[in-house]
DNA sequence: AACTATTTATAAGA
DNA sequence: TTCTTATAAATAGTT
């Protein structure tokens, strides 16, 4: 019992470690230690965090408080998230569908604007018809125009449709996410199941919330298991 | 010069800190930890790391290597991005111009499936009319089909200007990506610039890139000092 | 911001 | 991967 079973933690310096084995060893424990620290910070602090983290060979894992997806949302987009969805539960903004309707938001301003212009020059027209009492060459012109305001109309409408259905899709996913929990680790596996989207968008990967924990014993939530 | 000058760093358990300054210092000591670790673990292991924290306050500070937009592209459209912008640098995607493009995408998808079912609709009412010799109510409902044809057309004329402005957008963008730094740290001051864009599309909040390293002492990259 | 006594994280070894 | 142990590193409380 006098022998020393360890020569205990040695110091390293900062630099790719070359063993494959040793690497994969480290990311795990470092891992870890990382989600544990962010863990502990969103709880001391009362702050907002999401780590992603993709191990050397490609698999993703996540921690986030309140979730990956609302802390990422948040970056992008700003604190004051509940403006841009307005019937939407406030808890948790789903980054991808908030995209959407951000976007559709920022095209369907633009289109209002161009509408508002060629009505504008639609209403010149008409007066400029109307004083001059023009001919064959006048109604043309005017045809044009009609024309022009008649397209963008039609547009302005396509996209109030298009904006109702994918705010009336973002609720829905809003009321799904309501069901999951308040801090999240998510780890993917090899095979990610496909989405639960109805209506597949495009967005999205399948990955938080398939949930696999891979350290048991970490999160005691509110008291540190050390 | 006997007396301990310090009690020594006391047990705490993992609970929101009451005091206001307390809170606030811890904050800052342990955000400091936290990217340092995430420095090291991307580091020792060729992980790929983004870290985004919101301060009690609402202040968002960042930590990515490569980069915090990489990262959040790479987990919401998985590794396989380089596929869904041709043309662009495959360095680096930045997730906000990514997401529009591949909006625009979609719906120009969508609405070129219309076109070709309002063409289709077109190709049968002018059978119709050739066929039947029709006189004024048959006139009038090609009209009304011409119209919404070209209504449609206008319509994809117009995505297909915005989904060029956006993708020559996004290529301008990555290029001038390829100027900055490998890893980054961000930290947003009280006012931040206002983003570097000629086309403001409605993302991008102009927080990295505006550097302010609050700990001057850390991220050695390649060998640590300590 | 600096200082230390302690706690906590972790490199090696099993 | 998990456990142990010695030691490096982080940090709570104080100045």
């Amino acid at each position: 019992m006098v022998r020393k079973p360890s020569m205990g933690r040695q110091k390293i310096d900062i630099k790719r470690i070359e063993s494959e084995e040793a690497r994969q060893v480290c990311f795990s424990k470092r891992r870890a230690g990382l989600f544990k620290k962010a863990n502990e910070l969103s709880i001391l602090c009362g702050a907002e965090i999401g780590v992603i983290v993709f191990s050397p060979a490609g698999k993703p894992f996540s921690f986030g408080h309140p979730s990956v997806d609302s802390i990422i949302d948040r970056f992008l987009f700003g604190s004051p998230s509940p403006t841009t969805l307005p019937s939407a539960d406030p808890r948790m903004p789903v980054a991808r569908e908030m995209m959407v309707v951000h976007e559709f938001n920022q095209q369907y301003t633009v289109l209002t604007a161009l509408l508002e212009t060629e009505k504008r020059k639609k209403a010149v027209l008409e007066e400029a018809v109307r004083v001059k009492q023009a001919g064959e060459a006048a109604l043309w012109g005017a045809n044009i125009e009609e024309l022009s305001l008649g397209e963008l109309e039609s547009l302005h409408k396509s996209f109030e449709r298009l904006r109702r259905d994918v705010a009336m899709r973002a609720d829905q996913l809003v009321i799904e996410a309501a069901h999951t929990r308040s801090s999240s680790v998510a780890a993917a596996g090899s095979f990610v199941p496909p989405p639960p989207l109805g209506v597949n968008l495009g967005f999205g990967r399948g990955v938080e919330g398939s949930m696999a924990l891979p350290p048991p014993t970490f999160f005691g939530y509110g008291r540190g298991p050390f």
